[in-house]
DNA sequence: GCCCAGCCAATGGTCATACGATAAGAACCT
DNA sequence: AGGTTCTTATCGTATGACCATTGGCTGGGC
């Protein structure tokens, strides 16, 4: 009889209430709430916080405790780890990362995977890539023509577009890496999206990497994914060196990582 | 029922029954134990099956379904993922997956993103080393010289050597990845070490790399550890041609220690 | 005064039980 | 036969109890 839980200071009583602990406690643990090395609230605390049972708690914190994000014991609780000890190749933790911690080292870091992995999957998927694959591929890049001509949601067909070519390389990790790569690709479309005519000029360098991958000239699509990945980093460090002045945070200065 | 421990005087007394239990599900899991699509037995029956009680089993579930192996619902039970939805740069799945599933296709892919990553961080460790990291991997490098020379293991220096490198890319993502690639570099040098006198050989070669870096010179570095990849992968296409299949290849059923 | 051993209590770990919620599959009705 | 309802297996959530571990406190000894 309980038809609704009231006192929810999250608010969030239309999903499962797993999930949405899930959800809420891993927000806030990668939007820097508990420092490092810190100590969450002892589990009671958290569920009342939560208006959820200590059951669903504790599974919670097992799931985050699976990507990485915390540890627990008896005596020392649930204390958070630190940063490079979580999974940055987990759907959720970059999900979270996207919405709450969309810092310049962040897109940094992603930037710099991207020009790393992408041009290299391209030429696998130059290679390798089977018809149905490429098929895959054409349609999205329709559908980014599409959405330039008779508008649309670019962004979304930019992003298959993407991951079908990731997908082509047919290797299970760089498929894996897509979803990831997804976050930081999700925000230069945007960005370069919002400006000027910048699907327009995408979509001929899109076309250019579709047709050498097809052409299977690895060569060629390697030089072209990079013109369209060091157009869009131009793009997005436009728009953070405008948008706030946060420098490079220098490596070396950071908190010495106490275990 | 927990009386067994008692044999073992106060050293790693088994593990905890969580960390048990997922551990034992999950290589299960990876190991094909079920088809995909398919169903778990039911939580009473993984209760009996394990010998621990439905909360240990049921936040276990949790854990394995924060890495992307699994699904749950009410009725459908537990049922297993396709594999391109496990989480592949998971600590733990890649570490069940190469004790129980070393297939050709993992060591392919895996040894593709190696070439791919590793020299890209190490152009990046080149520029951004910070004196601190190349302490570190120095001695990591004396602790291969020391193996060769006096015996010893050479494997963990040897992964604690690459897995500086790209530490000192500066990248986190670089250095999540490092933990996924431990996998495959311990399989490689294995192989490799077992095999003529690899060591030496390597040795010089892992020289060769370090000092480039130091001098802060990327494409000698880069052009450094693609000799040294590619020898490791002619190492291992060897042993893959020679044997369908590679069975454990590492230290046996025992549990590895934590680092 | 300092250090070490041993106790104490806070906190997560495990267990048991009960009931609600959901969806697959069977049974039923039209 | 087709759609609808009902049954039921299975997971989801809640509750309460107790166990196990570990950091910190306490007190004694040097």
């Amino acid at each position: 009889m309980h038809s609704l839980r009231l006192i929810s200071p999250t608010r969030i009583p239309v999903k499962n209430a797993h999930a949405s602990t899930v959800e809420a406690l891993g927000k806030s643990i990668v939007a820097g709430q508990y420092p490092v090395g810190a100590s969450l609230p002892p589990e009671p605390q958290l569920c009342e916080s939560f208006g959820v049972s200590r059951t669903v708690v504790r599974e919670s914190i097992k799931s985050l405790v699976a990507k990485g994000l915390i540890v627990t014991g008896p005596k020392l609780g649930t204390r958070v780890l630190s940063e490079d000890q979580w999974n940055w190749f987990d759907p959720d933790v970059v999900s979270w990362l996207s919405q709450k911690r969309l810092s310049a080292n962040f897109l940094r870091d992603l930037q710099e995977l991207r020009r790393i992995v992408e041009p290299a999957a391209i030429r696998l998927a130059a290679e390798r890539a089977t018809t149905q694959e490429l098929t895959s591929i054409e349609v999205a890049f329709s559908g980014m023509k599409s959405a330039v001509e008779n508008g649309g949601d670019y962004v979304t067909h930019d992003l298959r577009f993407h991951q079908g070519l990731l997908q082509a390389s047919g290797n299970r990790m760089l498929v894996q890496m897509s979803k990831v790569l997804g976050a930081l690709l999700r925000t230069s479309f945007e960005i370069s999206t919002a400006k000027k005519n910048g699907p327009a000029e995408s979509l001929s360098m899109h076309r250019e990497v579709l047709d050498a991958v097809i052409a299977r000239e690895p060569d060629r699509a390697e030089a072209a994914i990079l013109h369209l990945i060091d157009g869009a980093k131009q793009d997005i460090d436009l728009v953070l060196s405008s948008r706030r002045r946060i420098p490079y945070i220098g490596r070396p200065a950071s908190p010495l990582r106490a275990l």
